[in-house]
DNA sequence: ACTTACCGTAAGTCTTGGCTTACGGAGATG
DNA sequence: CATCTCCGTAAGCCAAGACTTACGGTAAGT
């Protein structure tokens, strides 16, 4: 979650969504400079968000599932419980409407 | 997604799961001062996830539906993209594993 | 072996923004 | 009207981190 919310790595994370990419292809299509994207790669990898696979000297990424699948759960964890808690509020205040 | 960025304004949201809260009440559950709570809830609100509510001077602050509901449905698009790109590759690479 | 392509890392700069202290305003209470 | 509570805003400080340039390292091609 830290790792997203920065607008850069969520460029870069949405760029990988149609695919795996080389850095040099995802700086391409990104305002900043390539070393940048690689940074940004390596907290995206640390958060396990997405996988390095390597294809001569180039570095390929893609979209990790695992990583995907630990947001998603902590995001419908977030969800629910929020969501919960609206509901009550709601039956609290019977009347209203 | 941006106001979600920030670990602070985390702790501001989940506190607000468990009820509406004023600005006191949220400040004491936390590490930082009082108009540090205040501008974190202005983000918040500006961001359409909280609303606000007066009560004498006291200002009383609960999660917003709407806002709700416009995050999860851009995080329901973000990961349904993911996942059909993944499932994607997954197909294109057949005979793995 | 030399060159070229592609990339990660280090060092340094500079902006962003989170935090605090200080202040002033609005409402409740006597 | 005086005071007290609760809060938003302004100003300023300071650390976090995003970005760039420079460098070195590995792999492929000639």
């Amino acid at each position: 979650m830290d790792a997203l919310g920065d607008r850069t790595r969520r460029a870069v994370f949405e760029q990988l969504r149609s695919g795996p990419k080389s850095v040099g292809e995802l700086a391409a299509g990104l305002p900043v400079s390539r070393p940048a994207v690689s940074q940004h790669l390596r907290v995206l990898k640390d958060a396990g968000l997405v996988s390095e696979r390597r294809d001569g000297t180039r570095r390929i990424y893609e979209l990790s599932p695992v990583g995907l699948v630990e947001l998603r759960d902590y995001f419908d964890q977030f969800w629910s419980r929020a969501l919960d808690a609206y509901k009550e509020a709601v039956e609290g205040k019977r009347g209203r409407r």
